[in-house]
RNA sequence: GCGAGGAUGGCGAAAUUGGCAGACGCAGUAGCCUUAGGAGCUACCGGCCGAAAGGUCGUGGGGGUUCAAGUCCCCCUCCUCGCACCA
């Protein structure tokens, strides 16, 4: 029995030092055991492991526990992976490479995470910041290039001033840089590396119909509207005088008798040859006044070009617009603007006096009438005044007229994605070196196989200037030529640590693996990952990314699966201060801090103990005692009825009967909605009850009932069981224990509590035997003592039963 | 604007299929134990009326369905998250 109030820690420590060798968690690869793959998108090296994380490590661990128990072959490596952005900024900041990432830093943080996984195998260490990881990025790398799947242009990309540096899309908050809120993003123009997963996006869309019950709808919905499919034409219009075609995109050809101008975006390459001077500095302004705002807050400008275009179908001349309205980044950058039949179009139109022209009516209405219009017109109908194709409904009259058009050779029909291809290239110190190597004479030119992988050199100067620090490096830019041996440059941009990310699961697999990035006997043995825990923010991209390298993965013949994941559970995220516990926001409370205080087993249990873990969760350490006082009565219980001593077991029954429901309860919570709040709750209402009956519990019932409690508290507080199951004189892991079976038989009451309601009003209870005859338990409410002055003078209407359960007397 | 989720005691919350609202914990109150208590144990703990027994009201607001509604339907308010000129 602890003397002192948080003795228990040191129990926990004795375990945590244990852990330091324990080889007993080792999954069997092919073994005939069924198997379980569970994965936490997990802490990454560059910032200390907080609250938010150890919920997600407690959910995980928790099932991955009872799995083994199970008799499951569990594979939950507690992975740790590099996205290193938070980090590579602190250093810029810092003009000093990232801290995180010295050795010493990364084995404290190892430390960490083995005090709160168990499952940390090291077996499978993957680290993300080592060449063996690079050399595989790298070997996908060039298996991309070979496939065209990767390429090298010219793109705007986002830049912040500030941090000098360029921007992933990701990092863009309401336009402007995340960590400068107040600086708007500019664009600028540079040489990138681009991953083609605009290749993929037709199969990323539809294989989510498979998803479909294992993810998040949530998640689901926002990938399809990342993706962003929408099908439609392309259609020239023709510029008037010279016939230059102005290709524009739209979903509704079938409307194009009624578009009565063509709108450019600002940036549009058109623009330059079709302004003169004035209005060219007006395009500009109207591109600068766009940068950093919330789209919904800018009102819609334009301004004529002076020029007019020609309708390929209807050969009738529009005016040519320019608007701020129309995104070079969509579709063609060029619009046709049909007001009647479009929000956006007709609110531009009407500002500027554009014609308002209807060409859909109602199925059983009129054409509207223009003048009296205040809001675009009907969207689907009958096409009208739209030559040949008058009289047709919206769907045939688009089909048919962008099949015109490609016959008649002036535009075809045309899928249109939000999605855009993955720019990989960072010009940062950390990240994996882009193995290409820039040749005067061959150009751009693969580092052979046999020379990966390209690392890092040590010593660099972080220069926050915006340019690679590896520029700087003369040892590592200046190489030969591999195909001609002439004096050539290395590529110094580095890739996106998203990279990492994307396939660090795989790795798990078969860390060691040095000529290959993993087995593919091994990828089919544990894949698809059966389950995979994490945080709603990366529904987007790491996830994305990693359903995109699955399929990359898959068609260049390594692995059998076309999705990473089977099932996917987003747990809610810990706010604190009213924000996203992020280092980046500077509020973050340690696990540790928590730990220290109070132990591993109590921060775990008390991150899943008030709240249901798919919730969104407002931290507070209050109430963590609880948790703490809580572990302590059980331990207490345990050790002092250890050895058990002759007692009456007049509440053997009771005792045993509460034991497994609670069991019952946790078994099925497991297995379906993952309430470890309410797995808590019942397990200290059992242990309650057993402080109330302990001096009536037999000893063989109260053995039973320790090494019961003991196996079922184990998935939430590992440390503290174990000990207490060596305590009780068991051997070994409590984890080799199987998970025990609850009795149905002994789960039950003896007797139905029937709750009897005068006119749906509790007014008395009673207990019957299990399947009392409807008439006797009406007969028994009526009759009832307390029920009795409620009915008495009245009129008994109607009598409903439902039967171990409630009778409720209507009277009047 | 569109989409999703949410609103229950002083606080975090529970109520899984329409059937006892507030499990469990925190905070609080009282008592026991103790040299001591920042430990432990026991009891109480939604509002109002009442000494108590008990009654009565009560799940954001309004209406409805039902013998019975936190739960189902309609309307409204507020909060959180995601998307947002995507043609």
């Amino acid at each position: 029995m602890p003397e002192k109030p948080y003795d228990h820690i040191q129990i926990e420590l004795k375990w945590h030092e244990r852990w330091q060798d324990a080889d007993f968690y080792k999954a069997e690869e092919n073994s005939a055991r069924p198997k379980f793959y569970v994965l936490e998108m997990l802490p990454y090296p560059s910032g200390m492991l907080h609250i938010g994380h150890i919920r997600n490590y407690s959910i995980g661990d928790a099932l991955a526990r009872y799995k083994w128990m199970q008799g499951f072959n569990v594979l939950h490596p507690m992975g740790w992976d590099a996205f290193g952005l938070p980090a590579e900024n602190a250093a810029i900041k810092n003009n000093r490479p990232p801290r995180e990432w010295t050795l010493e830093n990364i084995a404290a943080m190892k430390k960490t995470h083995r005090r709160f996984a168990f499952s940390y195998d090291w077996d499978r260490e993957v680290s993300t910041c080592e060449p063996e990881y690079y050399r595989w990025n790298q070997w996908f790398f060039l298996k991309m290039l070979e496939r065209g799947l990767a390429y090298r242009k010219r793109a705007l990309v986002n830049w912040c001033t500030k941090c000098a540096t360029v921007l992933a899309n990701e990092q863009v908050v309401d336009g402007c840089c995340w960590r400068h809120e107040d600086t708007p993003v500019e664009q600028r123009a540079l040489e990138q590396w681009f991953l083609k997963i605009t290749h993929y996006a037709d199969e990323l869309l539809d294989d989510m119909t498979g998803l479909e019950g294992g993810w998040p709808e949530r998640v689901l919905t926002m990938q399809r509207n990342w993706i962003g499919r929408s099908e439609g034409a392309e259609v020239d219009f023709h510029l008037d005088g010279t016939g230059e075609p102005i290709r524009v995109f739209t979903t509704r050809v079938d409307t194009i008798y009624g578009a009565t101008c063509v709108i450019l975006a600002p940036e549009h390459p058109l623009t330059d040859g079709l302004l003169d001077g004035d209005l060219k500095a007006k395009a500009k302004a109207m591109v600068d006044s766009r940068a950093g705002r919330d789209p919904g807050d800018i009102d819609k400008e334009g301004l004529f070009t002076g020029h007019y275009a020609i309708n390929p179908y209807s050969g009738e001349k529009v005016p040519i617009w320019i608007a701020n309205f129309v995104l070079m980044g969509y579709g063609t950058g060029a619009i046709m603007a049909v007001p009647a039949h479009d929000e956006r179009d007709f609110e531009f139109c009407r500002k500027y006096g554009i014609a308002v022209r209807p060409v859909v009516r109602p199925v059983d209405g009129e054409l509207a009438v223009e003048p009296g219009m205040t809001a675009p017109y009907c969207e689907y109908g009958i096409v009208e005044n739209s030559g040949q194709w008058s009289g047709l409904a919206s769907a045939d009259a688009r089909r048919q007229m962008s099949a015109f058009a490609d016959q008649q050779d002036f535009g075809k029909t045309a899928i249109t994605y939000r999605l855009k291809d993955w720019g990989i290239s960072r010009q940062r110190y950390w990240g994996t070196p882009i193995p290409v190597i820039h040749c005067p004479d061959c150009g751009v030119v693969p580092v052979p196989e046999a020379q990966l992988p390209v690392i890092l050199p040590d010593r660099i100067e972080i220069t926050g200037t915006g340019r690679s620090p590896l520029e700087n490096v003369p040892e590592f830019v200046n190489v030969a030529c591999p195909v001609c041996g002439k004096a050539a440059r290395r590529e110094t941009d580095t890739m996106d640590t998203f990279m990492d990310s994307s396939w660090y699961f795989y790795r798990y697999c078969d860390a060691h693996n040095s000529t290959m990035p993993f087995d593919p006997a091994k990828i089919a043995y544990w894949f698809e990952i059966d389950q995979y825990i994490g945080g709603v923010e990366h529904a987007i991209l790491h996830l994305i990314y990693s359903r995109f390298f699955t399929k990359m993965m898959r068609d260049i013949g390594l692995i059998k699966n076309s999705e990473p994941a089977r099932r996917l559970f987003t747990q809610g995220m810990v706010i604190a201060n009213g924000a996203k516990m992020s280092k980046s926001k500077g509020n973050v409370v340690g696990a540790d801090q928590l730990a220290d205080k109070f132990g591993a087993d109590t921060a775990r249990m008390f991150v899943m103990s008030n709240v249901p873990p798919e919730k969104e969760v407002d931290w507070s350490d209050k109430g963590a005692e609880g948790t703490y006082r809580f572990l302590g009565r059980v331990y207490r219980f345990t050790t002092r009825n250890i050895p058990a001593e002759p007692r009456s077991g007049t509440s053997d029954r009771k005792v045993l009967r509460k034991l497994h429901q609670t069991l019952r309860k946790i078994t099925e919570d497991f297995e379906t909605r993952w309430h470890f709040n309410t797995c808590i709750a019942s397990i200290m209402e059992l242990v309650n009850q057993l402080y109330a009956e302990e001096q009536e519990i037999s000893a063989e019932a109260m053995r039973q009932v320790l090494q019961t409690l003991a196996l079922m508290l184990a998935p939430f507080a590992p440390y503290v069981v174990q000990d207490m199951w060596e305590e009780l004189g068991n051997e070994g892991p409590v984890f080799r224990q199987r998970w025990p079976a609850f009795d149905p038989e002994l789960a039950k009451e003896d007797e139905a509590e029937v709750v009897i309601q005068v006119n749906g009003k509790l007014r008395g209870r009673m207990t019957a035997a299990f399947g009392t005859a409807k008439e006797e338990l009406e007969a028994r409410a009526l009759t009832d003592e307390k029920v009795k002055p409620f009915i008495e003078g009245k009129q008994v209407v109607k009598i409903i039963t439902v039967p171990d359960k409630l009778v409720n007397v209507v009277v009047k």
